[in-house]
DNA sequence: GCCGTTTTCGGCCCGACTGTTTTCAGTCG
């Protein structure tokens, strides 16, 4: 079974989690915390670097011995460490670590002095009282890790950024009506545009911050509060999704700011650039000494540690400050810069509108094409078009464009890719269109090369120009199929053919790694809303945001070519 | 386990809050 990033950077986050409880040196736990987010934050496939002959101990945080371990998951698929260490360990250990409150040390605690190592024994022990009796628990510990398993299931996944925004938005507004508040803002993955956030970091500026804090506490859909004190609160949400507060000086807004917007790796790499420079960054400021000489901005305090602004979205340690101090940091693709969308459904299949109210909307918003991609015949729970149906969609987009103005609708369609890689519709039928749009809308379940097999082979077609939310993921609800997204995008270049960005908050798909990955091989990725209304286009944003953390540039977007220049991509 | 503007050993980011202590350990972000 090949074996991928995922699976390596799972075995180290895990083999972390048993070194930490065993009680190993924090550094070396450290370090195979790293790796795994190194590994996981790859744009290849280390099984192939490695069959290409890459080093992967030149890769920043990974040494002789990590690439070698690396080697051997790739080689056995399993690790010989981990395996050794579970023997002493309880696989059951790391579950009790992630209960909120438990950590190395007193799962380890627990485990010495009373033998557990469930989270069910663990419930039992904490009603029975018995993990009062241990030095350091008291009774207040103990109905905390109570209350913490009785909410534990269903609390731990992460909001679509969209509907973060749907809590952010009113709560920074309320916290901007507290009285001494100057700023407000929201920090964390949430800055980052990451396609799910977790919680929300919230900075704000004010000179008294216990009633600032007083007053957060008090909001409408606070439910629980975990903590309050007078600079930091962390509270629960009716809804269970946690808000962090913090409150700093004015002149300590721009440290602050970076200081939460994260991520923590980066964070860390500034912290070790400022050591080096015999100085200290903190959420109060850049100091030397006792001496404040940054941190009003965060600009300042790039400037101070010799680097040009580096935006939240780069700011995952992937790269960005090495590129940073090269001064070959992306400047990366906006809202403007998009000329149209290559992707919506009318009613003609299951979208809401007509063509030309789409391409009037598309039109209100600056763009100069719109490309029509109703359904295929396969899909028919989606109304998906026939042959003759399709044919006269295209007759009425003709006489369309001859009536509109400042508009170019393009003909296309979202072509199922049926489960042998043919096309859904005749290639007489499909040679009548501008471009395509082919889609995975069945069988999600074949084999990583069956499935491989079966995008190439519909790439095959003369008629393939675009590859449709590419893995089919459904963020919180569907993982990704099994794909070998590199040797797709490397017939793709070969081809003419393009990957998708699908900026529909649950898709988002391709993701930010492998927008990345597709710049690295000089493919252009098309961002598009698949929106089934006029509101839907909307959702370009998204997609631009995940396309700026795959550090893509406007030239590496293809939907911001002008029209004759985007029918030459697509060979028309 | 990694790494080097104090470079092959001896460091490794930094501060707030809670609960248990009575000066601090553990956890979190």
């Amino acid at each position: 079974m090949p074996v991928h990033n995922a699976d390596i950077a799972a075995a180290f986050r895990r083999l972390a989690d048993l070194l930490e409880i065993e009680g190993e040196n924090p550094f070396r736990v450290r370090a195979y915390r790293n790796a795994a987010a190194t590994v996981g934050g790859l744009p290849r496939d280390a099984a192939g670097m490695i069959a290409d002959g890459a080093d992967l101990s030149e890769l920043p945080g990974i040494g002789d011995d990590l690439a070698a371990k690396i080697a051997e998951m790739v080689e056995k698929g399993s690790l010989h460490l981990l395996e050794e260490i579970e023997t002493r360990v309880p696989p059951g250990l790391s579950d009790m670590a992630r209960v909120p409150g438990l950590g190395p040390k007193r799962v380890k605690a627990i485990h010495d002095a009373l033998g557990i190592d469930t989270l069910e024994a663990l419930e039992r022990a904490a009603r029975k009282g018995r993990l009062r009796t241990l030095s350091g628990f008291g009774a207040k510990t103990e109905k905390n890790i109570l209350d913490q398993l009785a909410r534990f299931e269903g609390v731990e996944k992460r909001l679509r950024l969209i509907d973060a925004e749907h809590i952010a938005e009113p709560l920074v507004a309320y916290i901007r009506g507290i009285d001494g508040v100057k700023q407000a803002v929201v920090a964390g993955s949430y800055r980052r545009q990451k396609e799910t956030v977790g919680d929300l970091d919230i900075l704000v500026t004010a000179k008294d911050g216990a009633a600032v804090i007083a007053r957060f506490v008090a909001y409408d859909e606070v439910g629980d509060i975990v903590s309050k004190g007078t600079t930091r609160s962390t509270v629960m949400l009716k809804s269970r999704f946690q808000v962090d507060l913090r409150v700093v000086p004015e002149v300590s807004y721009g440290a602050a700011l970076f200081y939460f917007t994260g991520s923590k790796a980066h964070n860390i790499e500034l912290r070790k650039r400022a050591i080096r420079r015999g100085w200290k960054l903190n959420e109060y400021g850049l100091f030397e000494g006792d001496d404040r000489i940054a941190g009003k901005t965060e600009e300042e305090i790039y400037e101070k540690l010799a680097l040009p602004f580096i935006v939240p979205q780069l700011r995952e340690n992937r790269g960005e400050i090495e590129a940073a101090e090269k001064g070959a940091l992306p400047d990366l693709v906006s809202l403007q810069d998009i000329r149209g969308d290559l992707h919506c459904h009318t009613t003609a299949s299951d979208g809401k509108y007509s063509i030309r109210e789409m391409a009037e909307a598309a039109k209100e918003r600056g763009y100069a094409y719109l490309g029509i991609t109703d359904h295929s015949k396969s899909q028919t729970v989606a109304g998906g078009m026939s042959e003759d149906e399709l044919a006269a969609q295209i007759d009425e987009i003709d006489a369309l464009n001859e009536e509109l103005d400042g508009i170019r609708v393009l003909k296309s369609c979202e072509v199922d890719i049926l489960s042998d890689g043919k096309l859904d519709f005749s290639d007489k039928l499909l040679s009548r269109l501008d471009y395509t749009v082919c889609s995975i809308h069945g069988a999600f379940n074949l084999s990583r090369e069956k499935q491989t097999e079966r995008v190439l082979r519909a790439m095959d077609n003369p008629h393939f120009t675009i590859l449709g939310h590419s893995t089919g993921r459904l963020i919180n609800q569907r993982p990704p199929y099994d794909i070998d997204l590199e040797a797709v995008m490397d017939a793709a270049r070969e081809r003419g053919c393009y990957l998708e960005l699908n900026a529909q908050p649950s898709r988002l798909d391709i993701d930010d790694i492998h927008c990345k990955m597709a710049r690295d091989l000089g493919l252009k990725v098309p961002i598009s809303t698949d929106a089934h209304s006029t509101d839907g286009l909307e959702m370009m944003r998204f997609g631009i945001a995940q396309a700026g953390r795959g550090w893509l540039e406007a030239k590496d977007v293809l939907n911001t070519l002008p029209l004759e220049k985007l029918l030459k991509a697509f060979g028309r």
